[in-house]
Parts: structure tokens; sequence; C-alpha cells
DNA sequence: CTACTTGCAAAGATTTTGCACCTCA
DNA sequence: TGAGGTGCAAAATCTTTGCAAGTAG
């Protein structure tokens, strides 16, 4: 059976993510927790987010491309709104997502996490000259 | 001003796109335009998706690590099951998306895109032994 | 003509992994 | 003590880009 150790890495990387709301990413984490734990390395970082995700406590923003985006997942009712120029990730509040009729999912699909994410351009991109 | 050419190219990446129900990525939109194209490249594949993409004739579905995959944008409503464990792509059907009060966006958010996606585990995945 | 495209190959960036050494429980 | 976890660095992927040559309009 797996046991899942408490770590100080464990620890400190939950701490960054719940503590800021700017969706960091994996390198950002990183420097964040090295003020506090110099040694540790990307790639544990990268180890743990993952494992904050598949635990539900963490979701991500995934973008081709461009370093995977996380956020600690609240219990409010809140998605995303991507920038696709800049990156921006904005939280909005989406509080009556249909409830999915289980006829519309393939049989047996075993949900973790629904997301809602608009795409589109900010307002200071739109406002910028060329493109 | 930017003009957008008719390239045989671009021609046979948007057939091959329109004609598959599979999700594919960019390297599988590849194989697929060698047969009829032996010299196009992968990056005038890439660049010609990014293209049909900015001028929504094309959708993503991203994942960290993983190849994007991309969907023709037919007029029905759908949307994207994803398997995390095996990356599988289920279309779903979601009629009644709740239009989103205007309040609720950045001021000023240019909406092109509204993507819903449910991640989970797919039937097979559960079936399988080890995980 | 000529501005836009392509092919090629190299570069960039992100994420994963093998392995020897640690360490929590 | 031992199953997990970590650090390091290399590898694996995926995607982007510079440039010289081609081509649609």
């Amino acid at each position: 059976m797996t046991m899942v150790r408490n770590t100080r890495q464990r620890q400190a990387v939950l701490q960054a993510l719940r503590t800021t709301r700017t969706h960091p990413d994996a390198a950002w984490i990183h420097q964040e927790v090295r003020l506090e734990l110099p040694s540790i390395s990307l790639g544990t970082v990268y180890r743990t987010l993952d494992a904050l995700v598949r635990d539900g406590v963490a979701v991500t923003i995934e973008r081709a491309g461009q370093a995977t985006r996380y956020d600690f997942r609240r219990d409010d009712h809140h998605h995303h709104a991507v920038c696709r120029t800049c990156g921006a990730i904005f939280d909005i509040e989406v509080q009556d997502l249909p409830s999915l009729p289980s006829t519309t999912l393939p049989g047996g699909f075993q949900v973790s996490d629904v997301r809602l994410e608009v795409h589109g351009v900010c307002v200071a991109c739109r406002n910028k000259p060329n493109s």
C-alpha cells in the first residue's frame, strides 16, 4: 500500500501554493520555496505539484508551449479566463455550471475535475499596437 | 495589411483536420498530410494549425508534457472529457452552458472560445491493474 | 514582382527520469 | 530499518524560429 510522507519539501510547496493568488508556474514556486529550503530541486517541485493535482488539492491551467500554471483549489466556484496573448489568468465566478447528465459522459468515466476556461484577449493586449 | 494565402499545405492540413474525429496531434496530422504532400514539414503543420486556431476554425485540447490535440470546430455544442491516465479524449454534448454574465469577466476581455473540460479517468483505465 | 510561405535544422522550453543518497514513520 | 522521497543532471518531448529558397496573387 502506498504511503504518503509529510516531508518539509511538500509542506513548503503546499504553503507557497496556498498563499498566492497569482496562478504561479513550477519555476516560480521553486524560487519561492527556495527562500526557505535553498536546496530543493525543481524536479521535486514538479513531483510534489503532480501529487497535489492527483489528490485534488490543486488544479492546473495548461497551455501548449507555456509552463503549466497551478492554482490551489478553494471551495468557491471559480474558473479561469486566459489571455491568449500575454498568458494572464483571471479568476471568474461561475456558480451555476449545468450539472452534466451522466448520460453525456462516456460510460464509467470517473470525473475528478470540471473546468470552464474562457479564452480570449485581455484589455491590455487589445490596446497594444501590433497584432 | 497581412494577406493570407491559400497554399496547398494549408488546404491539406485543413482537409486532414476536417475529416477526422480522433482529436489528432500535430505529428499525426503531419503523417496524414504527407501521404499527399510528402515534403511538408512538421513546422509548417504547426504554423498552419496555429493559424486555424487563431481564426477560430480549430480548437485545442492541451495537456502539459503531452502533444496538443486539435479539433475541427463544428457547429454542434460539444466539449471534451479527457482521461488523465491514457489521454483519451471523448466528445460530450453540453447544450446549455450558462451565458457568462459579462460582469464576471475582467473588463474589456474579448472572448474567443469557451471550453468546458471534464477531467478524470476513463473506464478502461479504471479497470487496469496498477495505479 | 514581392510579400507571404515553406523546409530544414537548430534552438528553446518544459517536464520527466535514472540513480545514488537521504529520511520519515 | 525500509519504503518513499530528494537532488542532480541528463534525457525526452514538444514547439518555436532563423534563414535561404519557393510561390501565390
